[in-house]
DNA sequence: CGTAGACTTGACGCATGTCAAAGTGCGTGG
DNA sequence: CCACGCACTTTGACATGCGTCAAGTCTACG
């Protein structure tokens, strides 16, 4: 393969000799609204996509990383926001030209659907979170969320490495708070609750240490993370 | 075309000539962690989707109607159970079928990813709804749900029929509950307070009369729903 | 009809939100 | 290099919306 990134996001080749765009902390790549003509792979640094409704109330609808993907809607408008949490770099295609390569390109376009189906699965796991976790539960889930996906964007095999303890939270607590459907003071104090239950340690306030895996694992009540259930393509 | 569904669903018409199975009430159709196989599309009746988890909490992620598609994972196994709401009818295809049939047609596969672009674009309102939303609101949202599926599926051009202010809700409580995040209880009070605003009436406890279509729409802060957002093919 | 399950309602408690203040880190300009 | 100031985070005190528990009431179905 000509790239760096996984086997079955073959379909991000055709990013390989896109024109790329650099962006500043805080920067919008995506308004929701305009016209939906473009699309992304993030490169590197990390985005955040939400939708804010008529009276200010933003949910974050997910944090992305590189090898995603983003841009594409159902319709011709984006109904999201996307805007840069970190200084990011993403390579930037038409939407035509897109649709074209994954007409064109059979192998390419069960890969895309196969990111689609990824994409839906995380979306079913946060409407779980958002639904039936406490506070304190859905941090948890979230912590353990952003060490895997710095798993897989680094490609680090074992899942106990220990390099993965260290979390890195770029974003600000306002973020996490619209992302997990609570107010910035009930991220702070669910942070502490973690630190006090002896499962995490808190560095700095972008940055967190992993005491006890498992048994922050089992607060989540996910055991699957590290299963290769997000990994094996299909369709 | 050669059945009644939309044409953007082009790709269903691989089920005419598919098998069918009628459900009774509570009856399962899929259950989380079996082989995902088969594929299905709904003919008649209601289903819901839900994932349940290891300590009993669950979470319903959508109701199915007429013309629905279920059964598709990234993976071999499914991640959530399927069971009918109402007796219902749904025609059965194995997932090599519809897979082989999306290979060699081209626009099948387009309206096919067209769909799950759909479902995603669902499954973030659902987010937003849990995540910002008040339990009136979020209910106030359903109601509205029920309202556009049941036109989509019945193709009532007209968005202010007065036909379409009779909603029908057939799940029980504590499934609309499960869906919304709360608790039964919540939900019954939610219901009175709506009521008592002046913007619905119970009829029976599984059939609401919308009174005031405006101020529920103002409510769920929702202008779209009867738009073509949901109806316009693209990729 | 009668009975069991589903729904509604009420009283109370707790998790999370709200409001306010103090603490912390960091960039800017003196 | 230090000092100031601003934005972000943390913490505290209090408010409230939703959950819990417990009666009742309805209604669907045998």
């Amino acid at each position: 393969m000509s790239s760096s990134h996984a086997a079955q996001d073959i379909f991000l080749d055709i990013f390989d000799a896109a024109p790329v765009r650099d962006l500043d902390s805080g920067e919008a790549l995506i308004n929701a609204g305009a016209a939906a003509d473009q699309v992304f792979n993030i490169l590197s640094g990390m985005l955040m996509v939400s939708r804010t409704g008529g009276d200010g109330r933003r949910q974050i609808l997910s944090f992305l990383v590189r090898d995603n993907f983003v841009g594409l809607t159902a319709t011709d408008r984006y109904f999201f926001t996307v805007e840069a949490v970190t200084p990011a770099r993403v390579a930037c295609l038409s939407r035509r030209t897109l649709s074209e390569h994954l007409a064109s390109n059979a192998e390419s376009e069960r890969a895309f659907m196969n990111m689609l189906f990824r994409v839906l699965e995380d979306a079913f796991d946060l409407i779980y979170s958002l639904g039936q976790r406490t506070a304190v539960e859905r941090l948890g889930v979230f912590i353990l969320y952003l060490r895997h996906w710095h798993r897989l964007s680094n490609n680090i095999g074992d899942d106990l490495d220990p390099v993965l303890n260290e979390v890195a939270l770029p974003m600000s607590r306002e973020d996490i708070a619209d992302f997990l459907g609570l107010k910035k003071e009930t991220v702070s104090r669910s942070f502490r609750q973690l630190e006090e239950r002896g499962l995490i340690e808190r560095m700095d306030s972008h940055r967190v240490q992993i005491m006890d895996l498992v048994a922050l694992r089992q607060l989540a009540g996910i055991w699957d993370f590290s299963s290769p259930r997000r990994l094996v393509p299909a369709v």
